[in-house]
DNA sequence: AAAATATATGAACGATTGTTCATATGTTCA
DNA sequence: TGAACATATGAACAATCGTTCATATATTTT
């Protein structure tokens, strides 16, 4: 067990405890008013989730340099159609991209600015080694 | 079947492919000299895969505070001192932060300023909404 | 209208993941 | 040295995920 969790209390007028870590109560009510709200990080964690797969990132760096469409992707990532069309619509779902249609063919494109920032700042940082 | 792949044949003596997409051999072609390498995009990938968490994203926002050791994370996250530890060794491997001992505790932080950086980012994209 | 083309989607299956439980390791204090 | 405290870790199990295969939908062409 773990008595550290129970510094919050303010026993102050036990001195066995409150001596120990009198300042972790502080810190920890203080991060958590200054946190973004569970809903916040939730959805925040649920954005980077589809950043986090091989497949889509190859799909969002490819569409960095322009949209695309669904067969040239296909063919740049040598993967199937089926693949790379499943990858789009979770990739759709969260926004992280946007199509439009041109005839019998689809246009894919990042979504927003933020994308292609977190994207790069993610690359910067595995690069700088 | 999808022909599309096709074009960057160059099959410029067949009018009927040629004449389709002539430019998407190209967009293919430079698009492949622009990206990033494949090793580089698997482990941003790797990277992004350890911010998909709500657990993670909780510790790396508490963290974005500043230090704060094992006990108050478990405290602050509400939840076991075994799910927390396991987590922030997860964290820790992908190198998202770093960890000092004080006595029996041990003190952990963002590893990078762009560890930071990433996570604010995907919390304003979440927020404009 | 029928055939061809481009893309989307449901089902299924193996692979990966996050938690819990039990226990081990490391540090301090008496 | 032994007890208490703080953290780490291995095994296991349910849940989630990414691909493949088969098929459906949407658009254009003949």
């Amino acid at each position: 067990m773990n008595d550290c969790s129970y510094v919050h209390t303010f026993t102050y007028g036990d001195d066995s405890l409150a001596e120990i870590h009198p300042e972790h109560a502080h810190i920890i009510e203080q991060t958590k008013a200054n946190m973004p709200s569970d809903e916040i990080l939730e959805k925040t964690a649920e954005v980077f989730k589809v950043f986090g797969d091989k497949t889509r990132i190859r799909i969002l760096a490819a569409l960095s340099e322009g949209e695309m469409c669904v067969c040239c992707l296909c063919d740049l990532l040598e993967m199937s159609q089926s693949a790379v069309s499943h990858q789009l619509s979770v990739l759709k779902a969260a926004r992280l991209i946007k199509s439009r249609r041109e005839g019998k063919q689809m246009y894919y494109s990042l979504d927003d600015a933020h994308i292609g920032a977190i994207l790069c700042t993610g690359i910067s940082h595995v690069e700088e080694d």
